[in-house]
DNA sequence: ATGAAGTATAAACCATGCTTTATACTTGTT
DNA sequence: AACAAGTATAAAGCATGGTTTATACTTCAT
């Protein structure tokens, strides 16, 4: 598909979209023997790493840490150990994030006793 | 106390915290009449409300959201009802936020099945 | 009383993650 | 053939969240 469509199925605008190839989160192909443009195509499975991308971003990833989490990914000389030690490190990430959140989740909760008591 | 201390005490530098106190999320006081300088002056409450920001920062929220969530806080014209409705709302976007990182969790964890059986 | 260190303020600078603008080529419709 | 709409690239612009720099005053130790 083209980045138009690219940009209607994942909901990312074309400049955002651009930016990311440029990035080097992902990459579409132009062929260049059998086209006289050279638009790029984008294949079903850079949908779904634009919603991986999407996802990890509303998660409070950087762009270079998703970076880096794809490289790893799509690397082919990363042995599977190596691979495997990366994406857990970012499990383990998410989990304090997560913790985090409970955390500042609770501290709003004693908010509203306080409040309720008219503390503040 | 005054700023190096309070830079001590919360691990935020000292830059960091003057932006903040410029941006408006917390007001050391420089006591005119029986001072000869106007170093500011920051009392224990203050330090706790920068643990706050640090949590929310961490969990991503924006400065100008910790603002509102302060401003209304310890605005005192507000009402009970509607500061609880603030930081109410406050929850619930942790809430998602916190839904939003199991889902990135599964995601990788389902990358990690994939590498072991060598897809990717 | 002098120099090092702390404080204050303003302004410039910087990185990240985009968006906007400008330019040029391609395609598709009429 | 011509004009709107889509594509590509590069460069500039912008908001956020700081850091750095420059300048000046205050305090503290000697």
């Amino acid at each position: 598909m083209l980045i138009s469509e690219l940009s209607k199925r994942t909901g990312v605008s074309i400049p955002t979209l651009r930016y990311y190839e440029n990035y080097g989160l992902f990459k579409g192909v132009s062929d260049e023997k059998t086209k006289t443009n050279n638009y790029k195509d984008y294949d079903e499975s850079i949908v779904e790493k634009i919603e991986m991308i999407k996802g990890a971003k509303e998660a409070g990833f950087t762009l270079s840490e998703i970076k880096k989490l794809i490289d790893s990914w799509f690397n082919k000389r990363l042995s599977k150990e190596k691979k495997i030690t990366v994406v857990n490190s970012k499990i383990n990430e998410i989990d304090n994030k997560i913790c985090q959140l409970y955390k500042v989740k609770k501290l709003l909760s004693e908010c509203i006793v306080d409040i309720e008591k008219g503390y503040c």
